[in-house]
DNA sequence: ACGATATTTCGATAACTATTGAAATATCGA
DNA sequence: TCGATATTTCAATAGTTATCGAAATATCGT
């Protein structure tokens, strides 16, 4: 990943409250759930407003959260999909993917001790 | 790694200059040099002139990027040590492999599969 | 101490961002 | 279609941040 792609997702997990969501709904989607047939499947992620209840305490939806949702989806960390009225978000696999491997990457490319033991 | 500190080290790399100062920063890092007995050693990191000249093209030293070495090392992603007239930089490994680590976690909570291969 | 080199700090400014409330849009059930 | 619920968009504002040039600080060699 260059770093015009890392600095951009980067601001958008930036953000305290972002940064809270995302954990948040990589929480979420662990989760999982059985179809029809038995089979397991990953549960659906959380409705807008079940983030803004796990974020702000309230039960009402915000405009602001809305407006952070907007970011990470751009970012392309979330994804959203309407389920009649409500709005159902994820974690975006692939851009974490490329996220952690990106991080892991760097860390390899530092070697593999922590601490300097010569000099 | 929770929300609050995951946000911190983020917005650090939240900007393009910053993320380019990292990447770079992690290369380097995984250069090697001999010391006096012949024991390997990471090598000592690029200095603050070095670092700007690769960032900026120009071998003047700016005070943009002092002020973006400022923000990554208090953030905790780069240590800064004076030699002299010059000040070295080097990626701290530690905060590395705790926002690595956190990244894996968060992938790894996600489940292993990319696709939705049921429903 | 002095001059040269390397880096940081400071002050000003323009651009960006988070937050808030109100209005608009979308979907459902009756 | 109407009302209710869920979510998004919009406009205004206050706070934050990146960038620039000039001045200040630190270190070295002479």
């Amino acid at each position: 990943m260059d770093a015009t792609e890392l600095a951009r997702l980067c601001k958008a997990l930036g953000d305290p409250t972002r940064a809270r969501v995302f954990l948040f709904l990589c929480q979420c989607c662990a989760q999982v759930a059985l179809d029809d047939d038995g089979g397991a499947r990953p549960a659906d992620g959380p409705t807008v407003g079940e983030v803004c209840c796990h974020i702000t305490g309230s039960p009402q939806p915000s405009s602001n959260l809305s407006f952070h949702l907007k970011e990470l989806r751009e970012a392309g960390l979330v994804t959203t999909e309407r389920r009649g009225q409500r709005v159902v978000c994820r974690i975006d696999r692939a851009t974490l993917a490329r996220l952690a491997e990106t991080f892991a990457a760097a860390q390899s490319c530092c070697g593999p001790d922590p601490e300097r033991t010569n000099r």
